[in-house]
Order: structure tokens, then sequence, then C-alpha cells
DNA sequence: GGAGTCATTGAACGCGCGTTTAGTATCCTG
DNA sequence: CAGGATACTAAACGCGCGTTCAATGACTCC
């Protein structure tokens, strides 16, 4: 019903299958061992005898994504972009499932999600590389963050797919979507944005004034520095964020 | 006490902003109304007394912090949302919580998300016309759905913060690292990606061939989508494609 | 054919959640 | 100062969660 493949249609397989579904929709928290279960069609004690708990369930399911999405790293070779196009276009739903999940990763903040970035990020970094090298893409002055960019730009529309949904009115992954997407997409990222590099060299200018001092910005009308008020020494303190305000927290 | 305008801080605004704080950090699902509770130190009846039920907590934090975005309307004044966001991070102690609950609301794909994001939309859409027309920004083939492009990309280091975080050793809150995302990401606006326009005549052929075979509707009655055609009769519509994060391939 | 392993289950356990309740201070109003 | 609203709390309730447990087959190996 749910399994591509007939063949990884072992029990614990189908337990997999469906936790990827449920984490992928519903997200982790949202989900229970016990709608998970039903819907692989066995008891919430199996799920826990075959996986030993949850969040090992989890942990099963973000090594089941990255295995799978190295098994199509080859497809990341070589952007023959017609041919891919047309790939995508006639191979609707096939990776819909993944997506989700990848999603809900990504956004969880998990080890795996991390892991999983790094994973996209290295593709993207060594696919500038070769550009670079080539001459068909450009030169950056900070590679190693283009790459960054580059990466989440990509995923942006994973991660808002619903806002993406909601707006185009069709599920990003439709082929509507991505016929629409492909043109403006590309368009953005052969021409820019801007017409000309006015912005670009007064940033510049900007970040060359700024560095011979320590201060930052000189743009707006408060040349202080305001550098990381909160917690300072005259903070009373009732509390209410206790490690919050770091993303690398936890 | 924490809150920014002393007058704020009656209990309710007190419970508001440590439920802010802490759905921020550990999102809806994983905060518990207790929690909240001890860090505005009150019970965690009061918080029930106050705002009706944890769902309905949500909802005014939600509102709260649409709120403080409109009051921030005017200064939304410069190119793209990534520039706005990045002035927002100029200003570190004073909007870390918000972003932080905004990426959550906009993850969690609540109503309130979507309201949020059709703010930023119109703000984007907004700048991106005015660009447009005085010339300094490039026209687009699919004007509405760049909008919806651009607005995804200045929100996407924001929703993967702490990937960025992770990669670049340093919050994307931080001085450093906005002084660091400022100029690929100008480079990348001004000039592009791709160093000549192979790619994108490429795509245009594919799709012109993909036509071929009949359209669907555009949704809107804004400007007609130029790439229509259906593929495949009997197709279940939808698509994809987890080699995410490769630009070459959107 | 009995011992041993493994897949599988229904029932139960304990916990922590959101919420309810019943009550107590505190203040406002006339 | 009576009286009612309001702010607030401790305790408890019921539910559903992840997890455990004991039992039942089914299959394998000598």
């Amino acid at each position: 019903m749910r399994s591509t493949r007939p063949e990884d249609a072992t029990t614990a397989a189908r337990i997999r299958d469906a936790a990827v579904a449920r984490f992928g929709a519903h997200g982790y928290a949202d989900t229970t061992l016990r709608e998970i279960a039903a819907d692989a069609g066995v008891s919430a004690a199996l799920v826990v005898h075959h996986f030993g708990s949850k969040e090992a369930l989890r942990q099963a399911c973000d090594d089941w994504l990255v295995r799978e999405l190295m098994g199509e790293k080859d497809r990341l070779d070589q952007p023959a972009v017609a041919a891919t196009i047309r790939e995508w276009l006639d191979d609707p739903g096939r990776f819909r499932t993944s997506i989700d999940y990848l999603a809900v990763m990504l956004a969880d903040d998990t080890p795996g999600g991390a892991r999983l970035f790094d994973l996209l990020l290295d593709e993207t970094r060594a696919m500038l590389e070769r550009g670079v090298a080539d001459g068909s893409m450009r030169d950056s002055s900070d590679p190693e963050l283009r790459a960054v960019l580059i990466t989440s730009y990509g995923l942006a529309p994973l991660l808002l797919r619903s806002q993406f949904a909601r707006v185009l009115g069709t599920p990003i992954d439709s082929a509507a979507a991505v016929r629409r997407m492909t043109l403006p997409t590309l368009e953005f990222y052969t021409h820019g944005l801007y017409a000309d590099a006015r912005l670009l060299d007064a940033a510049r200018e900007a970040l060359d004034a700024a560095s011979e001092t320590h201060a930052p910005e000189p743009r707006r009308a408060d040349p202080a520095p305001r550098v990381r008020s909160d917690k300072g020494p005259g903070n009373p303190v009732q509390d209410p964020d206790p490690p919050v305000g770091d993303p690398a927290r936890d």
C-alpha cells in the first residue's frame, strides 16, 4: 500500500515507512506510536519491540532518509536541465514522502537534520566549485558562505511548502508548481534581482568603512554600539528565558 | 520586567512574553504550560485563567507578533526581506525572541503563520513593484511567483538559523554573521549565479516542448503564467525531488 | 518432539499533560 | 464597611502518551 518496493515489505520496514509518513505529515511531537502502529497494521508494542523507543524510531527514519538521498546522489551530477525537468514532471509523487520528512528533520533541528544539511551543503559546494572551474558560474567573494546561502535557498520552498501551496493554489510537488517555479527561479539565478551594482557597491563601501573601526553599521541614525543589550548586569531577571536566544542551544 | 516597555509588565503580558520565548525556543508542542507559568513566576492555572487554553495562548502570541511586526512596517523600506531582516538583526537583543517565534509560526503552519507570511509577501511584492518601476530592479516573467520566491529566500536563513549558526560558528543574529552575510547575498542578488543564460534558455526550451500537451488553469487573475502544459493524461499530479539545495534543478 | 528463539499481542503502568475546581487574598465601588 | 468582582493558587481529575510485561504462537535446530 505505502511501500514503494514490495521486497521492503518486512514488518519493520512497513513500520518505518508509516513513521516517516506520519512524522513528515504532522511532525514528531504530534505523532503517536499508536498512530504509526495502526498505519502499519501492527500493535504499538511491536513498534517498540523493533526499534526500542520512539526516539530510536526517529533515528532509524533519519538514517533511512539519508541513505535514500545518498542513493540519488548520482542524479545530482551534470545538470542536463531539460532532461531533469522532464524527469520530475514524469515521476510524480515519488519523493513526496521523503521531502516532507526532510523538512521536518531540518525544522526540528535534530542531529539527523544537521547531518542532512551538511550532506546537501557538501553537494552544493561541490557543484559550485565545478561551475566556477568550468566557467559556467560566477566566482564569489566568500564561496563557503555562498554555498550555505544557496543550499538554504534551495530548501526554502520546501520548508515553506504549505505557504507556497496556499499562495500558488497547488502543492509544490505538483507538476504545475514545478513548471511555474522553474523559469522565475532560473531567471533569478541567471540575472539576479538588481538592475545594477549600486547597492552592492554601497554595501562594499559601508563594510570597508566599518572595518576600519570596530563599530558596526554606520547606516542608521544611531551610531552607538547597541551590542547584545539584554542579559546585561542591570537585568533584574524574572527569568523568562532560560538558555534561549542562542540557536546553537540545547 | 523583561518586556521592552515597562508598562507592558502586567501579569498577562509577562505570561505572553514567557510563552513567546518558550514557543520560539522549543516549539509549541514541546512547551508545557507549567514551564511558561514558571518562567512568568505564576501558577499554571493562572495562565489558563488569563488566556483560556494553551491554543488560545498561542493565538495571543501570534497576534502580538503580527502587531509587533506591523509596528515596524515603516522600517521595511529596504530592498528585499533579506536586507530588512538583516536590519532587524543589527539590533540583536530587540528582535531575537520575536524572530525565533516567527520561525516557529511559519514552520508549524498555523493560521497565524499564514497571516504573517502574507504580510511579508505583500511587503516584498510592493518593494519589487517599486524597484521595477524606478528601474533599479529587473522585471520578471512571473512577478507574483518571484515575490514569493524572494520572500522565502529572505526567510530561509531564519528557518535554518541553527544550521547557519553551526556552519558559520556564530549565531546569525550576531554582528559578525550579519557582516559576513551581507556581501555574498548582495552579490547574488546583483549578478545571480550563472555566468551566462544557457541553463535558462535550455529550461525555456524544455518547458515549451512540454507544453505541446495542453494546459491547466492559472489560479489567479494576475499575470498569466507563460508556461503552460500538462504532462500526460491520467496523471495523479504530484511530483518530485529530493535533490534539494541544488539550484541547477529548480 | 522438546528447547529455544523470535514476532506479535492485549493489558496494564506510571507519568505528565491541559484543564477544572474550590478556595483565598486583594482591590474596587457605593 | 459590606459586597462583589478580580487575581491568583494548590490540589486534583481524567486522559493519552511512551513504555513494560506476560503470554501465545510460529518457526528452527538437533
